[in-house]
DNA sequence: CGGACTTTTGATTGACATCAAAACGCGTGG
DNA sequence: CCACGCGTTTTGATGTCAATCAAAAGTCCG
């Protein structure tokens, strides 16, 4: 369980889900206990002490700050394998909250420093950061730069890449959580949406489904300036 | 030189410019030359293979991503003790370009790897990208969720906050590379500034520095909506 | 079936981008 | 020292994309 896991890469990527990101906890295992949370709940809040860090066994989880004034950003939605929740002080800076009715397993704290005394251990993590950065990079390129319809394209690429699926992808969040992560209002996640299929690009059976069915349009979508035809 | 420095926390903010950001690259100083490249020049560019980490002597350098219509986005500047240019594979992802005259020191890209073969030194490396990932979360909730106002009024105070300065700041960047920091264009980063100027919150010998005459003011406008008065 | 929440669509507003041009700096050469 | 040219910064006028406001349609569950 857990073993350490080398993929394949996906393609000629810039940014991807590292493979690196599956990590091998089985070093932690030994202190690992497991809860499970429903859907909603928070695992933590911004500001409580930070006594462990998490490991997801199966759900979604999405981290985040609020604003003053309500606003969210959300800077991450983790799932299967994914490790979350590391800091360098004793209190957590983000908010944790289950999407979907999940379980994780969760390590104290200085077990990651103790992790540093092996060498194999600490070049996993250094790579698994370096990856992060990469990919907190790509978002803010989404968020700086990027229109609405190319941020929400390429919020669904990187959700049917990371699924490996030809079919119909899980879209477990909702409309809201959508927006709080790419930077937009419902409103706009829905119209954008709403574009993509009328162009044929994407298919939506349910609100919380979809499938790919022009995947070079989507590409295109996501890469150029906004919309044609 | 570069010795292991720990500094006291600056006050209650929760993002900062780590103090880890300071780190002992003794370890690596065997392997270590120096570069000097003037204002305008690149280290590397997107894609070029990358043997080399660096970490800043003196000047300031940015590291930005391009993308298809020209458009950039600044991801970071670093300046005098920053390491920057880590990358999991062989090539960089981002280019390095320097904003003034600068020194680098630069490292073979393998001895990050041999690096984690001292649990201290692992230890460093782990809080240092830590810090990273919570200032590039910092910088999320920037461009996904605050105005123009707020934006630049937060760049000022981090500029402000690691000079550690009453008096006058200097402002090394032009005004298109703030925009491209922030998301913004030029003209909405210089009107963003002639506000703060009229309102008495800042002061502006020249384009270039700059000194804060209402820290509390920059604060507020920073953290809540946008403009009163 | 009814109520509450989520998603979608429509109308309007507003913040920032874009387009355009003037003002300012700064180095070069007369 | 001043005139010139060029790049940067600033200000102004206008346009546009996404936010906001509002309400209808869809979905889930008791």
């Amino acid at each position: 369980m857990f073993a350490l896991v080398e993929t394949t890469e996906p393609g000629p990527e810039r940014f991807r889900k590292a493979s690196s990101e599956q990590l091998d906890t089985a070093i932690f295992a030994a202190s690992a206990c497991v809860k499970k949370i429903k859907a909603g709940e928070t695992l933590h809040m911004e500001g409580d002490p930070a006594p462990f860090f998490y490991q997801i066994v199966s759900g979604v989880i999405k981290e985040y700050n609020t604003l003053e004034d309500g606003r969210r950003q959300i800077t991450e939605f983790y799932e299967v394998g994914d490790i979350f929740g590391l800091t360098d002080d004793q209190e957590h800076l983000y908010t944790a909250e289950a999407v979907t009715d999940s379980v994780v397993r969760y390590f104290p704290h200085d077990s990651l420093m103790r992790a540093c005394n092996s060498p194999a251990l600490s070049r996993r993590l250094l790579l698994l950061f370096i990856s992060r950065l990469n990919r907190s990079c790509e978002r803010m390129i989404m968020l700086g730069r990027m229109s609405a319809s190319q941020r929400v394209a390429l919020f669904l690429r990187r959700l049917a890449g990371e699924m490996e699926d030809r079919g119909e992808i899980s879209l477990p969040m909702s409309r809201q959580d959508i927006a709080d992560h790419l930077g937009l209002t419902t409103e706009t996640v829905c119209r954008s949406l709403t574009e993509l299929k009328r162009k044929g690009v994407i298919e939506m059976p349910s609100a919380r489904r979809f499938s790919v069915r022009d995947p070079n349009r989507l590409q295109e979508v996501s890469r150029v300036a906004c919309d044609s035809v």
